[in-house]
RNA sequence: GACCCGUUAGCUCAGUCGGUAGAGCACCUGCCUUUUAAGCAGGGAGUCGCUGGUUCGAUUCCAGCACGGGUCACCA
């Protein structure tokens, strides 16, 4: 598939080389952005200074002997107005030649149109890069979301808010560090590359390194290597990085993922709370003036103390029942009143196990088997269902909800006075879980009863239960201060700040499967 | 992994109840010195996602496959 604008661009390099126009010279001294002349337009007018602007020919408009056109930098765009007596015949005749997409250097003083925009009027004019191939449209632009993805350098040139979002992603990072270097926290970074995974329940992509011929696991969290640090005193520590998870994908789900895991000596779940709140407060407030946000319907109010709410109560203030108690029997009848396939929950994660369908809303499943209540952790597998199918959505406003069952909580302390629960919560904002927080666990005895807890549900066949990590167990023996900790998922916290509907909208380059029709001679051959 | 939907020109999309396709923008040629979705006149452009099947004939019908989106499953 050789296409016809690609051959006349091509044609026209050859051209223009032939007259002497490098059309890929190394450097261009810049003097203004368009976004520097737009914002100081009057001065630059009235002192008549020349400015030297480079970036991309977005629009041309020609009228035979005088044209018109946008140049496109970084910070916007400006109109450019090109003169044949202004430039001379030699470099208007370039002009002709210049296609929309090429990346050009100009210079000129500015001045007001009829119409009031403000323009270049160009002096002198350079050719920087020749593009050989057509931009999307100018009304519709480029929508198709596989290509957006697949080619997101075209997406980025022209759909403007795919910028916007990476500079609010980037402001959003820069903050957080912000905060964190204020509060006496270092920045570390631990291995990516891990013998032994843990810190998270998720499978892992699996690895080899040749020399040492041993199989290595991608991590899925920092959390083990972090607390490790809080045993070598150095008492505040994060570390922003990659996680990946060998799991599905959806519009909250990128099989790599950025999270923010933090640690600090001395400090409960509580006091990660108010950390937390602190600093989304600030992020928030940075990013728009104010500590509030519109996603999608909602307008999320990020002012503190944020909502704090246990996880029965939360299961309470929706359902109207009291399960901190409850039976498995009495947790499994209100999920099939809820509509939820208890069967098809029970089954899950068991290797070879029938995927039955789910049916939502019916009626009680008939001649179902009792016996799948004795399925390890029924009861909090139930629990954990209502909750994200009948709570979490509605939570919209940032709330905490706090002490989990520990059973679900491994690296979790468990909650003083109530032997059930343990020192965790989550920060849950537009329905998100936004990360997840404990007081952590530094007794090594009990977190070694439950890495072999772990061991035991592994062995039932959960194929994300935790792994027991030895030297992790030996570091705690040391003694770890006790301490708190979160994780935040980054690419999430930027989806509610910047009101992406897609964990896609929000990674530059989402995992996509290979693009089957890129072959040699369809795309890049041809070299001539 | 399951189900549903989609895939036609560089881009955004029509369309063919089965007879190998159109529009706008973009591109090429000409005219045009304040336009901005510039205008006017003319022109070129497509393995209709891929592979099979049915058929005299398939881009259209059928099947399989690929890729994407949505929902579900899994999870953060």
């Amino acid at each position: 598939m050789s296409s016809k604008v690609r051959d006349e661009r091509i044609a026209k390099l050859d051209l223009l080389r032939k007259r002497g126009v490098s059309p890929y010279p190394t450097r261009f001294a810049v003097t203004h952005s368009c976004g520097a002349v737009l914002s100081n337009f009057e001065t630059l007018e009235r002192e008549e200074t020349v400015v030297s602007l480079a970036g991309r020919l977005v629009s041309k408009r020609k009228h035979g002997k005088a044209s018109f056109g946008h140049i496109q930098d970084r910070s916007g765009r400006l109109q450019l107005y090109f003169r044949q007596d202004t430039l001379g015949a030699e470099l208007y005749e370039l002009l002709t030649m210049l296609d929309v997409g090429d990346v050009i250097g100009v210079s000129g003083a500015v001045f007001r149109t009829k119409t009031g925009e403000f323009t270049a009027k160009v002096e002198t004019l350079e050719l920087l890069s020749k593009s050989l191939r057509p931009l999307p449209e100018k009304w519709h632009g480029l929508r198709d979301v596989e290509t957006r993805y697949r080619q997101r350098y075209v997406d980025l040139i022209v759909n403007e808010e795919v910028r916007e979002t990476v500079v609010a992603r980037s402001r959003i990072i820069k903050s957080i560090r912000n905060f964190l270097d204020a509060r006496e926290f270092i920045e570390v970074e631990t291995p990516v590359l891990q013998p032994l995974y843990g810190g998270a329940f998720a499978r892992p992509f699996v690895t080899h390194h040749e020399a040492l011929n041993m199989r290595l696991y991608l991590r899925i969290a920092d959390e083990l290597y972090l607390k490790r640090l809080m045993v070598g005193g150095l008492e505040r520590v994060y570390e922003i990085g990659k996680d990946f998870r060998n799991e599905g994908i959806d519009r909250t789900h990128n099989p790599e993922f950025t999270q923010l895991e933090l640690y600090q000596a001395y400090a409960d779940y509580t006091d990660m709370m108010v950390l937390l709140e602190d600093m989304v407060f600030e992020i928030v407030t940075e990013l728009f003036g104010e500590p509030s946000c519109q996603y999608g319907e909602h307008r999320l109010d990020f002012s503190k103390p944020w909502r704090r709410l246990s996880y029965f109560e939360a299961l309470r203030e929706r359902l109207g029942v009291e399960l901190a108690d409850a039976t498995v029997e009495e947790v499994r009848s209100l999920c099939e009143k809820t509509g939820i396939d208890v069967d098809a929950v029970l089954a899950r994660e068991k290797p070879g196990a029938e995927k039955r369908p789910k049916s939502r809303g019916g009626g009680p499943p008939g001649g179902t088997s009792r016996s799948d209540i004795d399925t390890p952790l029924a009861r909090e597998r139930l629990l954990e269902e209502l909750f994200s199918e009948a709570v979490q959505p509605y939570l919209i406003q940032p709330v905490f909800v706090c002490d989990y069952p520990k059973e679900i909580s491994p690296l979790a302390k468990q909650k003083a006075g109530h032997p059930g629960l343990a020192e965790r919560f989550e920060p849950i904002v537009a329905g998100f879980e936004l990360g997840n927080a404990f007081s952590e666990q530094n007794d090594p005895l009990a977190q070694a009863r439950q890495f072999d807890l772990q061991a035991l549900h592994r062995e039932g066949g959960d194929a994300e239960a935790q792994p027991k990590d030895l030297d992790y167990l030996r570091a705690l023996e040391y003694g770890m201060p006790p301490a708190g900790g979160i994780g935040v998922g980054i690419d999430r916290l930027t989806m509610v700040l910047t009101n992406s509907r897609s964990i896609r909208d929000v990674i530059l380059f989402p995992h996509l499967r290979p693009e089957a029709s890129l072959g040699e001679e369809g795309e890049a051959g041809g070299d001539d």
